[in-house]
DNA sequence: CCATATTTAAT
DNA sequence: TTAAATATG
């Protein structure tokens, strides 16, 4: 009798190997069929990026290529999977769906249709947590609530990491990363090819992959699709050999964008062609490199950003609201100037701040921009242009490769001081920024090629004489202004 | 053991 | 300013 078939269905975790559904699927049976579906209401939607779907299809060439060698097979469809799945599932005659749980309040609200219409069909649904190292539920305060704090979430996330970590096997709660399935059984090929005659079936074009995504940055973009490459960076990140740019020189080198400084790993860890036990062990293997204190504590602050990365997912678990607004109700009352002019200025490079400018450019060239920038620019469009950070917000989904409701709706709120975390205005001066962060107006010079005659001390300050300019645009505002005026217009909303 | 007041600390 | 931890009744 042959073994009972189960369907995996990938969707943020497009990798074989550490895949927590995937591996309890294959525990359960080696008839493992997987299964991708290409949603228009996700691809089609004007906050999906062109990079997004570039690094989309690539890792998803790889994973089919992958779950061949594996023994089975990865169907790609295109189509609405609430409907799509329970008739792959019934044509495959598999007995279980599996897949690995969610945050947004977009796929939980799929997730529950999708498995309402197996359910009804009689089939049998798996889902848990994979891509977070610490489940949202695992955590809580002392009086029993979803932490709303940075700080103590990162000290407790951190003790329970390590006491999972002490334990070792996925068996018994640990975190060592899981190896890939191997020996999979398929489906024979008859059967295969009756199961999705009538399906909506992608396969990847010569040319483009599965989509026709239009994206022409990826050669100066820093994240590397499909999990071959991201466990290569992974590995080149962690390894010592270059310990100025790489995890032993993290910190203080995360923070300048002029140089490679950071893992470049958002991507692989928003498609989960990485996962984050995995980024975790890697961290934990790295530290009998390290030689100094410094070396010891860039490690920590690294793992400090996956603690980020968890507790946002957590946040926006908890509290679904955020994804449609300011967390703090006064801030929903706030008297955005919200001038469109402004603000396609700042989205296209073109405010006459430099540093500005230059991370908008890198943005919109190569899909990702360092995280420095991320804080400056939205500061800029918050505290200086006084636009309604949502904007940001939508204009950074629209174009990053890394773009995650999550993490980016955590960031923009942090910015714009309407988050959870309790801290009063944070405004940052572009030109202490740029000073601190871009001291040789390396980065500036780098995405601003127009600029290079000008002088360090005049791209920092963005006061280019107009001789100097041939083009470039005066700036927009004046930071000694606009801040007054936003602290005047913040002082309306208050209490 | 609760509920409430006070203290602490926040990338 | 406010969440979280801790002290107090």
């Amino acid at each position: 009798m042959a073994p009972e078939r189960w369907l995996f269905w990938h969707r943020r975790d497009l990798r074989l190997a550490d895949n927590r559904g995937l591996a309890a699927a294959a525990a359960a049976t080696p008839a493992v069929t997987g299964v991708f579906v290409l949603d228009p209401a996700i691809l089609s939607d004007p906050s999906m990026a062109p990079a997004r779907l570039w690094f989309l299809s690539e890792s998803l060439r790889e994973l089919q290529q992958a779950w061949q060698q594996a023994g089975s097979t990865l169907v790609v469809l295109r189509g609405d999977p609430a409907e799509l799945l329970p008739r792959l599932a019934a044509g495959l005659g598999a007995a279980v769906v599996a897949w690995n749980r969610d945050v947004e309040p977009f796929g939980r609200e799929r997730d529950r249709r999708v498995a309402r219409a197996l359910q009804a069909d009689g089939r049998k649904v798996l889902a848990d947590w994979d891509q977070l190292l610490v489940a949202p539920e695992a955590l809580k305060t002392g009086a029993g609530d979803p932490y709303r704090v940075y700080g103590p979430y990162w000290r407790s996330w951190r003790r329970w990491v390590e006491e999972a970590s002490a334990t070792g096997t996925a068996a018994s709660g640990g975190l060592d990363p899981l190896p890939p399935p191997s020996a999979l059984i398929d489906l024979d090929p008859a059967q295969l090819a009756g199961a999705l005659a009538d399906l909506p079936l992608t396969n990847p074009e010569l040319k483009h992959g599965f989509l026709e995504h239009g994206f022409g940055g990826a050669e100066l973009c820093p994240c590397r699709p499909g999990e071959k490459a991201a466990q290569e960076q992974l590995a080149a990140f962690c390894d010592g050999d270059s310990r100025s740019i790489s995890l032993l020189g993290y910190e203080p080198g995360r923070n300048i964008p002029g140089e490679a400084g950071t893992s470049g790993l958002s991507a692989a860890l928003k498609f989960g062609t990485l996962s984050p036990r995995q980024a975790w062990a890697a961290a934990q293997q790295a530290r009998p490199l390290a030689r100094s204190e410094e070396e010891r504590y860039s490690i920590q602050v690294w793992e400090q950003e996956l603690a980020w990365r968890e507790f946002y997912q957590q946040a926006l678990f908890y509290f679904p609201e955020l994804a449609e607004g300011p967390y703090r109700p006064q801030w929903r009352a706030f008297p955005w100037d919200n001038d469109s002019g402004w603000f396609e200025a700042w989205r296209e490079g073109l405010t006459g701040m430099p540093i500005i400018d230059a991370a908008m450019r890198q943005l919109n060239e190569s899909g990702w921009m360092h995280n420095r920038c991320r804080m400056i620019v939205a500061s800029f469009l918050v505290k200086d242009l006084i636009c309604d950070w949502r904007w940001g917000e939508a204009a950074f989904m629209a174009r990053l490769v890394d773009g995650d409701l999550a993490a980016n709706n955590g960031g923009w709120q942090w910015s714009a001081s309407s988050g959870m975390d309790p801290k009063p205005l944070r405004i940052f001066n572009p030109a202490t920024q740029a000073g601190k962060f871009d001291p040789e107006g390396t980065y500036i010079r780098t995405w601003l090629p127009e600029l290079r005659h000008v002088a360090t001390r005049d791209l920092i300050s963005g006061e280019i004489a107009p001789l100097e300019r041939r083009g470039y645009p005066a700036p927009l505002v004046n930071h000694k202004v606009q801040q007054a005026r936003f602290k005047a217009l913040y002082a309306t909303i208050k209490g």
